[in-house]
DNA sequence: AATATATTTCTATATATACCGAAATATAGA
DNA sequence: TCTATATTTCGGTATATATAGAAATATATT
């Protein structure tokens, strides 16, 4: 009981909803869920260990990053499909994320990050 | 969006979630809720506007009481499967209260009252 | 009409939450 | 080894939340 209350409430922050989604379609690292997200690299952090500490996403070392994925399991599959079938009717952001979750490489994170600095400017 | 989440948090709560769970099985007044619940009157109140905004249920008047029931909807009704079937593992409390909820009727609830603070003396 | 019951609103409080920036830690690459 | 990059931890703040008790409101019963 506990445990299903503590993944509704790690679901119901919409950043952390954004990033669950976009972990479903694939393992991304924090600078790149960064490169998403208009949130700071300590604010990401703290999201990521509510969503760790309800048991749906898992973390392993890619030697300089630090790799964020759904934890394999029936519960994340029969959550995603209610989730997006169900649920979220207007998915507007979310189908925004995944595009661009899809297209984002790892590499290329710091130098979006100058990008958008000089699009400030 | 908004509203998905909105749901999610109203559902993260205990207390809301043995409400709507109960109301899932039979329309009920504040003052059977309360027989069963822990908690005060006024906080009662405020768990049910939650729920109520999240438009997970609606209230009609029933003479002096307010009867609260679940909103007919595809929604609720794949919510209810979703939790009942997938999310909560154990719902030990949740058949509890299914249980105390199915046996009651709304004109013993101040007679429970009685009964119950008798109970602590 | 007076009283008992049901529910909400108001006020107050303690805790939780989301957020940021700065500092700390760890790793990769020059 | 020094530097840049990636991530977490720490300290602080503003807002949200869950709670209770008292007062207000509404209806039913005597």
């Amino acid at each position: 009981m506990k445990e299903a209350l503590e993944i509704l409430k790690a679901l119901s922050d919409e950043n952390r909803m954004r990033i669950y989604l976009m972990l479903q379609q694939k393992p991304m690292c924090a600078c790149e869920l960064l490169s998403v997200l208009d949130i700071a690299g300590s604010t990401l952090s703290a999201h990521l260990k509510i969503l760790r500490n309800a048991n749906l996403i898992e973390q392993k070392k890619e030697g300089r990053w630090i790799e964020y994925g759904i934890k394999i399991s029936q519960l994340n599959k029969k959550l995603e499909a209610f989730l997006l079938e169900t649920l979220i009717a207007d998915p507007q952001i979310i189908q925004q994320d995944r595009k661009e979750a899809q297209a984002l490489d790892r590499l290329s994170c710091s130098q979006q990050k100058q990008t958008e600095e000089k699009n400030l400017h």
